[in-house]
DNA sequence: GCACGTTTCTACATCGGTGTAGAAGGATGA
DNA sequence: TCATCCTTCTACACCGATGTAGAAACGTGC
């Protein structure tokens, strides 16, 4: 009698009312077996068979365990999404329409929020959740370049975003460098000189801000137009609120400037919030452009003008190339670039 | 040789290197079952012995199956989530909290999204996804009066948001009525008189529109104020293209009024969009608060007047209450209204 | 030295399904 | 008529962990 005096132990939650398969094949007069067969449709069954056991999993309102089916076929209908953050849009909307392609496959999705923290992001890859996920998708941001062999996992993963990591994985990207350029030189076609960026990462080498910034450098650098490095607003998380700081300190610095591009949406949001409350005219006076093309940008005031990074295409094509690679595709790894558009909108034509 | 013919058949996607429990303990020189209880905190073991598997354990890179464990157990440590929409931000921001709090609990969240349909909310109820969940966090919407019954449910679950439903389930409720009572208050308070509503729900006789309609209907009355019933724009979906097409209805409309009460912060945001369009300002001609105080209603031009439900709090004390039942807690159910808290912000002082 | 309690560990059955092999019965073709 | 194939179903072992019961070793007190 140790056992009830430690933590650990503990009568199951369920009352015992369970309905098993073997209830279900002893009320249809079958064998388990059958059932099970009946369940996962396997075509030799005669069709009064097929109907009196469909009718007793109905009469019985059997549910079948997958734990017990996981256990022995090493499939669960789950797959993992990691993602950064929640409350992030855009993150959202990804795992919105993640959710949604998964469906389409009939799989549930399990998320695991990482905080862009590196450890956590680890700790995702590490443990796919005690066998329980069939595959994952994963949208790193914490990890970099040196964290790039951790991903050889023997689950089936693809990543979702950033390209950042070259390897035998398999990548669905946002068209960072294409996108950003365009929205740059779209600020440029204004006529707009001095751009502001929101959202550097000063000191990375390799990720998505320094990426978007790069493209942006070489955009401006094309038009003949010289960088202004003060005109680099750092921001560690890309939310309202930072971007909302880093055009606080743009003003401040007194530094002049007609055109801000965030490197996300957020970014930009929060900063048309402090150029309105200023009073300074958008886009007569500063133009802002943003990217990811979250739900808002349409709804903001002025409408954001702002990449769209085709979320929807990228979760179905991930869904798509995960649910290939547990079903045993073993080819060579793809790296496939979502096509973007660019949605001018009010914060740049006015 | 016929199985390979059909469809369900399959291989295992795992290349069979799992590491299982007796690997670990043919390691370590021990039984399986000791293995089994270092792993689960059972307190008689040497500690020279427990080192030892830790050690194996961490040679092997083993990773416990929870399928497996599941089974006997009767537990996964995994919680589900139901929510209408991830991409509305109230939902996304809930959501990001209930991973949180479930976290402190060693928790995982399975999300589920019903789109507020009854059908999906209802298979949600009755499919705690295969025995996998050892608990439900029930966010309905679609669900009416006549469903209440379903929600007798062997499954541990805490509803979470509107107070629809009576009998012997645990809610988390948010303070719907005396919320919306305040917001109504605070635009009489500022002298305004003709208060339209957005999202409003003509026909359904117990939801949250209905409630919050309700409430500012009694704060009108409890003024003094005679409501007019054509200010009362109805909108289905409660999201920032419905709060703009309600506004523009009650534009075109031709009716007069000095403020709008959004039922949530995105109708009021879809509002502000179109009403900014129009040329007309807030808050001098009309004043805008709305409901639910997502992080966009911090930075949107004009910043907007709001009533925090308390999502943290919600989030934490639904998941605490599912754990306690997970648990075997039998007592009485319980209904626990969040505290709320009314935030002004310029779309109503300017 | 012996009865008794505690600590530490192990053998075995079992959770609820599915893979494998094969039995039974009917149809087919030589 | 018999060998062969196809259809339909069943018996049984097993997936990887844990609950139960109990064995072995180690004090302790008398």
């Amino acid at each position: 009698m140790h056992y009830r005096e430690w933590i650990g132990s503990g009568e199951r939650g369920d009352t015992g009312l369970a309905v098993t398969m073997r209830d279900v094949a002893r009320h249809a007069g079958v064998s388990p077996k059958t059932v099970s067969n009946v369940l996962s449709g396997y075509p030799y069954i005669r069709e009064s068979t097929r109907l009196r056991v469909l009718a007793s999993v109905d009469a019985l309102g059997y549910q079948l365990n997958l734990s017990a089916r996981n256990l022995k076929s090493g499939r669960t209908g789950i797959i993992g999404l990691a993602v950064p953050q929640l409350s992030l849009p855009y993150f959202a909307e990804l795992a919105d329409a993640v959710i949604q392609a998964a469906d389409q496959h009939g799989l549930t999705v399990m998320i695991e929020q990482t905080g862009a923290v590196r450890e956590r992001e680890l700790a995702a890859l590490a443990r796919p959740r005690g066998h329980l996920v069939d595959g994952l998708l994963f949208s790193p941001l914490g990890l970099g370049h040196e964290d790039a062999e951790q991903l050889r996992i023997s689950t089936p993963m693809v990543l979702l975003g950033e390209r950042i990591f070259h390897g035998p994985v398999d990548h669905v990207m946002i068209d960072n460098v294409t996108g950003t350029r365009a929205a740059t030189q779209h600020l440029l076609e204004l006529g707009r000189r001095r751009i502001a960026v929101l959202g550097t990462h000063p000191g990375e080498l390799v990720d998505t801000a320094v990426i978007r910034h790069d493209a942006y450098a070489g955009a401006l650098d094309e038009a003949g137009v010289q960088p202004t490095p003060e005109l680099a607003m750092p921001a560690g998380r890309w939310n309202r609120a930072a971007g909302a700081e880093a055009m606080e300190r743009l003003l401040a610095s007194g530094l002049k400037f007609d055109a801000v591009l965030g490197l996300n949406d957020t970014l930009a949001l929060g900063a048309i919030r402090v150029l309105t409350k200023h009073g300074i005219r958008i886009p007569d006076d500063v133009a802002v452009a943003g990217f990811d093309d979250i739900d808002e940008a349409r709804f903001s005031s002025p409408t954001l003008t702002t990449v769209d990074p085709g979320r929807g295409q990228i979760a179905a094509t991930a869904v798509d190339l995960l649910v290939a690679r547990m079903n045993g595709d073993d080819s060579e790894h793809h790296e496939i670039i979502a096509p973007f558009e660019l949605h001018r909108r009010e914060s740049t034509l006015g």
